[in-house]
DNA sequence: ATGGTTGCAAAACTTTTGCATATCT
DNA sequence: AGATATGCAAAAGTTTTGCAACCAT
């Protein structure tokens, strides 16, 4: 049992914004650090600490995963980051200025909807009601079964090749 | 890309009726089989495919992980079990005659809520409006902090051990 | 008899970690 | 200089898979 430091998010606008939170924490602006803050400011999705690694199919020199996960995990730390997990497999990084979304995931079709955090404050509310916990939809997607699914039978069900077949 | 057979899901009061569903499907009734099914009939929370092939601590025969795991899968797939995932670690089963539940999770505290499934129908309503999808919470817990949490500064979390610390 | 199932072991995949070396401040 | 971070490789944790033997139907 550790206790952690978990500050407020941060947000960035660019690679130099980031490396100067990062610098306010007494953290140090590395070639390594910087390498992940620009892979996340390149793409406008979430991405595995992989696609990070081999450099986002060489637009970006490949660096070490071993590091890019230490280094998404200490950026998480000082609040510039985000993951989340959409279904199985690895885990998905973001920086935490794209946190105005929230995602849902239809699990038949795997068509994912990115919401704008606002849009849920009403059923935030209403689970806060319920259940005493105010959610936030940032770690795991909304899952559920779209329109267009719903209208399809049950019985079969197309799924995508990979190691795991649903969410 | 494989198509797979989804049935509707099916509820078992004991491993018998269980049984019968699995060979209403054309499957075999096996002994690993049906421990797996005694396992998730004995314990009445998600449990690991470990926890299952240990056998719950000395109450049932130990069986071998890889079988549990396919088992598992072929239940999900007739529709007796279902999964979720808390947070990082391994997947927890259930039977779905235990499906009236959700699960919502602190992640601050960690501290897990059953919902009876109809508490939450108004909210699945509303964000079937807002999205187009009609959530089941049933895969990813509602994760979000719970009142006692929220109160609490943010700076200092406490953590649990293991290999993750947080959802 | 025959095809689904098991058990075991090996592998795949994601994430963490130990350690010597390099780098930042 | 001193502490932090890197790179590499090994390991840990979870889940999948190949295959020969087995067992339910």
């Amino acid at each position: 049992m550790t206790v952690v430091t978990q500050t407020h998010e941060h947000v960035a606008a660019d690679v130099a914004d980031a490396l100067a939170v990062v610098r306010a924490h007494g953290l140090r602006s590395t070639g390594a650090r910087r390498l992940v803050l620009e892979a996340l400011f390149a793409v406008d999705r979430p991405v595995s600490a992989e696609e990070i690694a081999e450099g986002l199919e060489g637009e970006l020199p490949v660096s070490d995963l071993g590091s890019v996960y230490r280094n998404l995990e200490t950026l998480e730390r000082v609040g510039l980051v985000r993951h989340m997990h959409f279904g199985h497999g690895a885990g998905l990084y973001e920086l935490t200025r794209t946190r105005r979304h929230e995602y849902a995931l239809c699990e038949r079709c795997r068509t994912v909807i990115a919401v704008p955090a606002p849009q849920l404050d009403a059923v935030r509310e209403a689970l806060d009601g319920l259940l005493g916990i105010e959610p936030q939809f940032t770690h795991f997607p909304i899952v559920g079964t779209c329109r267009n699914c719903r209208g399809a039978r049950s019985d079969d069900r197309l799924q995508e090749g990979g190691r795991h077949a649903h969410p």
